[in-house]
DNA sequence: TCACTTTTATCATTTAGTGAAATAAGTTAA
DNA sequence: TTAACTTATTTCACTAAATGATAAAAGTGA
């Protein structure tokens, strides 16, 4: 029993054309009966539709197949000048920012960094400079970018575009999308960093098409993304899927939250890091130093340091804890594992999935898929990107639930 | 994005056949002027469709209102005998049946204990005289019994009607819903009993109208039902929350399923007769016996029996744990605590709700609400059949996903 | 060149929602 | 009692979108 809403002919018009153009941007080049046989649309509709779509530029006619004993059909495809959209990462002290386009091509790609501890507006401003830059290094016309994607981790609101928390501004309440979205004229759509990937691999990646799946993202911090019912889940007032935050040892140690024993405290990079400089204070015999990061530490653990393996084993079997309680509760079909955590490598992720299978429910994890996905900062950016592409392609059916 | 979908007339019609029709059922009576008003139907529309719908008996006009100083409004409400459904729920050596109405009061009520052991075959043949013994009871037409609801513990595809794996019965892979279609001739629906609780909260309790809460039932077992987008969540192949399975003690006492320290065998009801029977053998003083049940122990810990108190709460405290865990992924904005488990009262359920607190990541139980509802058998019995309610009034945007 | 195929466009038909106007059925004040 | 006003509901002309048949376009092959 989803929500019941209302019909009318303007509603059935906008799902036939999302549903068209959605099958044109994931489907590749098409003609227009193979539209209609995958539409199940009749062929004057989609005749009508297809005339529409290109009258609006957002589907061009591209060549033409070969013949197969008749006429030749006509290649639909998106018109990859039909938009443009730039996406903003913001971490801790700095933001990278990508253009693509409407098929997720990276056009431009640049980084800046944040001055610490300023204002919203500040940063706001800093914000839309490097926009302006990205698309102007780009080189396309403005007028042609349908929107900026903000993804940051924090508690987001996205549908009101406000920052209700993030751990590294320290800001409370701030309505970041409506200061851009002035700045800079544009659509501006705000959401929690890994939602932006979520969106990302569900329009792009492996998630497409798939009804419920997972993203875990593994770094500074514990992230997770779901997809439930073919859309993402945001749960109440934004809350997302907290997967950093589960107690896995009450009496374990200090969270940035201020519990104790969440998996982000036992698991996450600082953990690690933290461990390490505990294990040399200890005396623990190791080719490490206290200033070690986590590429060093990866590093010895390939050329057989023990202690860097230990504590690589650690992180991922509590990892490994988590993601099977993540897994007995959503029971996802597909799991992507991503985050520049992953560049650990096998000594972290190996008892990571073993501990996944020890502590899954029976039958569970049958049929399930397990990516192992590395995003790197462009990444992010692009995931930011692709936020708003979900949105010039998301269903007429979730869009402005007017008056019922 | 929601998978996109074909529209035509047909579909925009069921849709606002269905919108009225559920504004119907959940606002009580209801004038055509309110429900324009209500629905965003123009006039003329909701007319028709009205028209139709007393036509096809669903709907009755149901005297008039007051007048407001014009012609008085002639109210609809939902034909109290347009139709009768059937709930049957399944438990270790028993099962109970309902028979309600279209608004899940219940007509009549009875028990039949089950055979142990027997082949599907001999199960449903009891269940199927079971059913008919209700409906006469009941004293209604069998042609106006739409559907019979079966919920049972376990893994349920409700989508093919097949028991996949049942704790009770050891089955595997059995076609229940076909096997009892065919003696009775009717619609069957199966689902895993828990989801037919919260289908009927959100149906007929303070789940409707909630997009995104949980329900969570205390017995024998540890139940999760989730309602995410005003939708049932079923997970892949059927496989429900298993907030019962999660890890919470590694090297935590055996459970059922062939894991250590999973919640339910460290927190549901045979859990706590376990510890009791360890607790007598060591000794520990109290009133109780190892024969004791839950209610006997329940009184003991009322009366200030400590062993009786302790059990309860570390029973209570283990679910709460688990409860947080669950509120930090899912951040549902109601949770309903049900089963036969809730009758331990304070004793179990205030640590449980002290523990949740302490683990709930910060801020995400603000404005979440908790209600604690007893369920007993017959509870049980009419959530099976609001299942079949459910059906009939779903949203045809989740029907019969033609050809997209 | 003709017969056949395949693709795409066009057009009459159907039908559900819309909104205005008509009808029905009240109330209230003179 | 009647006229004026209110409110509820039905009716009806209108519109627009999907449908399905037919026509037109554009190819192949003997």
């Amino acid at each position: 029993m989803n929500k019941p809403r209302r019909g009318n002919r303007n509603l059935m018009r906008a799902m036939n054309r999302n549903l068209l153009l959605n099958i044109i941007r994931s489907q590749g080049p098409l003609s227009r009966t193979q539209l209609t046989e995958l539409s199940g649309l009749s062929v004057g509709a989609v005749s009508q539709i297809v005339t529409d779509l290109i009258e609006t530029q957002w589907v061009t006619e591209a060549g033409e197949s070969d013949s197969t004993g008749g006429r030749r059909q006509v290649l639909l495809r998106l018109n990859p000048t039909a938009g443009y959209v730039v996406g903003l990462k913001l971490m801790e002290n700095r933001a990278v920012c990508a253009v693509t386009d409407l098929e997720a091509t990276v056009l431009s790609y640049l980084e800046r960094s944040l001055p610490n501890r300023e204002t919203p507006t500040a940063v706001a401003e800093t914000l839309s400079q490097t926009v302006i830059h990205a698309v102007y290094e780009a080189d396309i016309a403005r007028e042609k970018v349908r929107g900026l994607g903000v993804g940051l981790a924090g508690v987001i609101n996205s549908t009101a575009g406000i920052v209700h928390y993030s751990p590294f501004f320290h800001w409370q309440n701030v309505p970041l999308a409506d200061i851009l979205a002035q700045e800079l004229s544009l659509p501006v759509y705000l959401e929690n960093d890994v939602n932006t990937l979520t969106i990302t691999e569900q329009l792009f990646g492996p998630g497409h098409g798939v009804a419920n799946f997972a993203v875990l993202t593994i770094g500074r911090g514990i992230g997770l993304g779901v997809v439930i019912n073919h859309q993402l889940y945001r749960g109440h007032k934004g809350g997302v899927g907290e997967l950093g935050h589960i107690t896995l040892l009450p009496d374990g140690p200090l969270c940035d939250c201020g519990k104790r024993g969440c998996l982000e405290a036992l698991a996450a990079d600082p953990a690690i890091l933290r461990e390490l400089r505990h294990a040399l204070d200890n005396g623990t015999p190791s080719c490490l130093t206290s200033d070690t990061m986590l590429d060093g530490l990866t590093q010895a653990a390939e050329q057989g340091d023990e202690l860097a393996q230990d504590l690589l084993k650690t992180s991922g079997h509590y990892l490994g804890l988590g993601l099977a309680t993540m897994v007995n509760l959503f029971c996802p079909s597909l799991i992507i594992i991503s985050g520049e955590g992953v560049t650990a490598g096998p000594h972290r992720l190996d008892p990571m999935l073993d501990a996944l299978r020890a502590h899954a429910f029976n039958g569970l994890l049958e049929d399930v898929d397990i990516l192992i996905k590395h995003a790197d900062d462009q990444a992010w950016a692009r995931g930011a990107a692709g936020l708003v592409v979900g949105k010039l392609f998301e269903s007429p059916l979730l869009q402005s639930p007017q008056t019922p």
